[in-house]
DNA sequence: ACTAAAACGCGTAGGCCATAAACAGTAACC
DNA sequence: GGTTACTGTTTATGGCCTACGCGTTTTAGT
């Protein structure tokens, strides 16, 4: 009845299409919570909790992240988590938007290709520097704001392309499973060599990486133990071509520095890309 | 001091190379235990529990896979099951492995490309037939033999390829990692079509998939939640490239069937596989 | 100014989980 | 027959997430 400051229930700024509802976690995710507060200013955030949890997981791994540990990094009680953040699975769904804001601008001048490259090595090492971000459970949640404004670098990318937007939504989606496969392939066989130097070293499991010598991390071969466990069970019935493929090569192969092993990854890709861009006609022909 | 009965440390059935130690896990993995044997002969298996672990992971998910669970099935007690497993993470890694058994011959007669092509797809296939896969925590265990034999099928097509044994395996190893990325993508999107029928419907969130209208799933856009956000939070100055590419896109896309989304994927891949193998000479230049 | 509602942070408690340690029974070896 | 190794079990510990209900604090409305 007042004309003034009436309370309507809805609340959409742009008259949103079918109204869909959205679940909370999607809302609190895009800051479009807080219409009215009646009660005493909250001392705790959901941001500082999103950060502590990140700040935990860094330090720890993402199996320390629990909901006592993000407590006490705060210097809350556990339950007092739960007024900002639905349950743990929002929270990993936060923080995993969070992350993705540290992702640089890519420059949209220098070509198609290069773009790619950059936007693809930039979030492979996002990946390697938290490696707990490809632990996160699998989930159906939509992006957050972080995440969708990576994807909008990578359209500012395609740009020039001629090409409809499903399509190059498609590339931007191969090139992100990919970043997603590389990512973890790094992080498992860093984390074989990390296990071998602690067993050469007699060390326990637990050690953490920081005790042990870098160099020798890095010279360990990551394929130690797949190597040994072929020449102990294996024999050349079971397995006549990997045994054909590899009679020819008993100490060879330095591991190659993983930098390069990224590369070939990228460069494959982006060559299957190139294909397919000359194939529909969106990039000219090179023909020599 | 003593001379009788020493307890002599290494026990080495062939003589292997450098006698590296291997982890428990890693011999029971290879069926390479079972020395002697004096007490009762045991009545459950390694076998039965992985078994059981995997009926369970594929009816409900891998979260419903815990030792009580498992020995429940088996009808054992759960402290029964550490007899034959040393510990949870084995038992997921035993799992892994034995997945890998159902993975199909493929036939090495019809050219890299088309044998590439069959050994990507059943792979696809395997993570898509038991989701839960892809949710086995990161691991460096080195694989079991029905992995190396897997591995082995991929070298028996790429035999004809004159290239060296370690980018043989690169490229192989670039095709399993697009395999996990594909596998990951599809999966969800399948996972968000079913929570949006779920949402529709009414129900709540827990409800199987099996008590769903196949068709309603079949039907419903991946990317309902995702444009209902954009479209309600998103503005054209935050995401500019984003508006502007499906600024003239307003209806279109009948989300394609998933098997176009995976040959998209595969042809990319190995366009930039076979770039890499006529770089290398390893194919002949095929120019019109 | 007073009241009532709303939001805050906290304590308790319950139901899961993995697994360490000690125990009793069994079958092969010496 | 005694020893020994191996079996499955019982009991117990410490961790986890979170449903529920409580006092307290602040603001909106009268």
């Amino acid at each position: 009845m007042s004309t003034d400051t009436t309370p309507e229930p809805a609340e959409q700024p742009h008259d949103a299409p079918p109204a869909r509802e959205l679940p909370a976690a999607v809302q609190r995710l895009w800051g479009a919570a807080a219409p009215r507060r009646r009660g005493p200013k909250p001392a705790l955030s959901a941001a500082q909790i999103v950060g502590a949890a990140i700040d935990l997981a860094d330090a720890e791994g993402l199996a320390a992240v629990s909901m006592a540990r993000i407590a006490e990094a705060v210097g809350y009680t556990p339950m007092a988590l739960y007024r900002h953040v639905s349950g743990k699975e929002e929270l990993l769904v936060m923080m995993s938007d969070a992350v993705a804001a540290d992702l640089p601008d890519i420059p949209a001048d220098g070509g198609w290709r290069a773009g790619l490259e950059a936007w693809t090595r930039a979030q492979i090492a996002l990946g390697l520097a938290r490696p707990w971000m490809l632990e996160l459970p699998l989930s159906a949640a939509p992006p957050g704001p972080n995440r969708v404004r990576w994807i909008d670098q990578a359209f500012g990318v395609l740009r020039p392309l001629d090409l409809p937007p499903d399509e190059k939504l498609a590339i931007i989606g191969l090139l992100a499973q990919h970043v997603l496969g590389e990512a973890r392939v790094q992080i498992e066989s860093h984390r074989a060599a990390v296990q071998q130097v602690r067993r050469e070293a007699g060390l326990p499991d637990g050690t953490p990486e920081s005790e042990l010598d870098p160099a020798a991390v890095e010279a360990a071969n990551p394929y130690a133990d797949f190597e040994t466990v072929l020449s102990r069970y294996a024999d050349a019935t079971t397995y006549p071509n990997l045994f054909e493929a590899f009679a020819t090569w008993p100490e060879t192969a330095p591991p190659t520095p993983p930098d390069d092993d990224i590369a070939f990854g990228i460069t494959a890709v982006l060559d299957g890309v190139e294909a397919y861009l000359r194939r529909r006609g969106a990039i000219p022909d090179e023909g020599s």
